[in-house]
DNA sequence: ATTATCTATAGATCTATAGATAATGC
DNA sequence: ATTATCTATAGATCTATAGATAATGC
């Protein structure tokens, strides 16, 4: 710790890292992958290219390493930790998130793009989807019970919630002025809300 | 027609460009529009790459082509064009959809590749999106009235039903076996139709 | 004549490697 | 010594153009 705050060798190299880092998301987050060159990404952070390849030895490698480094804004991470998150929480987060476009931007067009093709990141967005699929369900099952509106259990109604963030995500990116993503994430509420036999009945009401 | 038929010069170059527009939709579904090459596209169709451009003089009219050539599986052009379209409809529009991973997986992966920087169909995407939420606010009112479960309007649910169907393709493409596009479908139209004052009978109740 | 295709290639990028040089810390 | 960076460049692609040749239809 003290080592960090003096800024040894490999502090600064630490810094290097996460600068990188930062520079490889925006430029991911405007261009997608495929489209962002190492060249971009090294101007960015005041390096050459070579200079980048450094840290990241290869183009894959920097992504990995955009992708590991999430864990902060990543919900359905968020969800994997902590035991009692609750839909309050989340729209928080959505309301958070929303006003930081590069970040979750950066993870949407990601995923969609990781479908196409030998994509590096297609089997680490596969297992994120499951995880997430897993938490959202059991934070619906902790929220609404196992019977949800129009008889839908959590386990059918998470894949559904999480489609809807992502897809709202598409539309807010191409109209950002037209669409507003933590409204519609409270209208998706109230629609999970909606038939609530209000036995579980909610603190402010 | 007899023209057609007979298989004048018109006739075939016509049947090339359509050749070329399958091509091209099928590499821009497995790659994206930016991975994809002119010379995988005029592989695929027996040409060589300069004769692909002797048909599209660039890869971005090659794109717009594909793009224009959407109108049979477009669902809001679908629903641009009929006045009466139902739910029920729609389903079975989903289900034929989701029978035929290409093309629908060309829209969506593509319009998911259009939000990142200056991609040459974010304006069609754009504008596509916009319409699609009319339509699809139109139908919903037509559908369930002006007040849908959770005190939701029609105009509010419709981007809900869009991203959710967006949203679900992505899933679906990380996880064929695990995701189920025309369930999904069928569970956000319970959910809409839940707290619905029974007042439209179901027939099948 | 006009249209369809081909070969050849210029020109633009991009990733990744090789090898040199400068800076840092034991 | 080790680490950080740079310059230079090989090698791989890709788009788009130029120009030649073959095929087609008035």
């Amino acid at each position: 710790m003290t080592e960090r705050q003096r800024g040894g060798r490999a502090a600064r190299a630490e810094a290097r890292r996460e600068a990188i880092l930062d520079a490889a998301m925006a430029e991911i987050a405007e261009r997608g992958y495929r489209a962002t060159t190492l060249a971009a990404v090294a101007e960015r952070v005041g390096l050459t290219q070579p200079g980048v390849l450094h840290y990241f030895p290869s183009k894959k490698h920097l992504l990995i390493g955009v992708l590991e480094a999430r864990d902060q804004w990543d919900t359905a991470a968020l969800l994997a930790r902590s035991t009692d998150v609750r839909l309050s929480h989340l729209e928080q987060i959505v309301e958070f998130n929303a006003g930081r476009p590069g970040v979750v931007q950066t993870y949407t067009a990601l995923a969609a793009e990781s479908t196409t093709g030998q994509h590096p990141a297609r089997e680490y967005f596969t297992e994120r989807y499951a995880a997430a699929r897993d938490a959202f369900a059991l934070l619906l099952h902790k929220e609404f019970g196992d019977q949800l509106p129009g008889g839908l259990t959590p386990e059918q109604a998470a894949p559904l919630l999480i489609a809807m963030l992502d897809g709202m995500q598409i539309q807010w990116l191409l109209a950002p002025d037209e669409v507003d993503m933590a409204d519609a994430f409270r209208n998706f509420v109230s629609l999970l809300s909606a038939g609530a036999h209000v036995e579980t009945r909610t603190d402010q009401s």
